[in-house]
DNA sequence: CATTTATAAATGCAATTGCATCTACTAGAA
DNA sequence: TTCTAGTAGATGCAATTGCATTTATAAATG
């Protein structure tokens, strides 16, 4: 639980004084780019994300009023959506990423061996 | 991140189901016992929790007005208070402790061997 | 001493989260 | 069909969090 407060805390950090939005939006991005020009369904980036329904549903409202991400109506099913990426959503994301890396780097790169990373990633994935 | 938040998510519907406060209010009721009878001034709780000054403040806020935390202005130092538990605050601590430590034990005791977890434990702290 | 600087804690306000519910639609059963 | 149950997503309201600032006191400095 530490652990994980502080280092989210220094990405956070990071991303904030670089006037990126929050390493959610980051999480959900690289989800809609992974799933590329299809898009995805909004319970489909819930799954992804581990997020609760509502918080999908606000965060993509918050992005797509960003202009990260566009909504459409889903042709098949008239209750639902596809969402997708957009070209400032891409850019944004790209632009997140040496920010998010370095602070990786420092604090983890520093810290541990590959193996031991491995290991650490092996471990939490048992959980 | 995900492995954190399954096993919160699962901490905290187990505390709620059996009508207990949050893991946050644990947390800080474990501290202040440890700190004895002399309670700790609200700073000291801030670091040891890793919390925020505001929240802190806040989450004493909330505990003193459930009676599970006694509030003092301070004699050395006219900023500052001092916090102790209150009998009910040990008193519920005490109760939420099985609940907690049971799921721990489902969710973790039944995936990694105490060897496992002891190694999981040293990678964090490393970070 | 007077004045500046630092620390302890609270708080107003905005943003986010959690909860419960609601609306709209789909799918299955009678 | 016509219900009934289930799923997708949104939303009102309350609680919590984040941010910036404020108040009060302590400590340091000239």
């Amino acid at each position: 639980m530490s652990t994980r407060r502080k280092l989210l805390e220094a990405v956070e950090a990071a991303l904030k004084s670089a006037g990126h939005p929050p390493l959610s939006w980051y999480d959900a991005l690289l989800e809609l780019e992974k799933a590329g020009p299809e898009g995805l369904r909004p319970f489909e980036l819930k799954n992804r994300l581990l997020l609760p329904q509502y918080g999908t549903s606000r965060l993509l409202d918050r992005m797509v009023k960003a202009g990260l991400v566009e909504r459409q109506d889903c042709e098949d099913d008239g209750r639902g959506q596809i969402v997708a990426i957009s070209e400032q959503g891409r850019s944004i994301r790209r632009a997140m990423w040496p920010i998010y890396a370095r602070v990786l780097s420092d604090t983890i790169g520093t810290k541990l061996t590959s193996k031991e990373a491995m290991k650490l990633t092996r471990l939490l994935s048992e959980l």
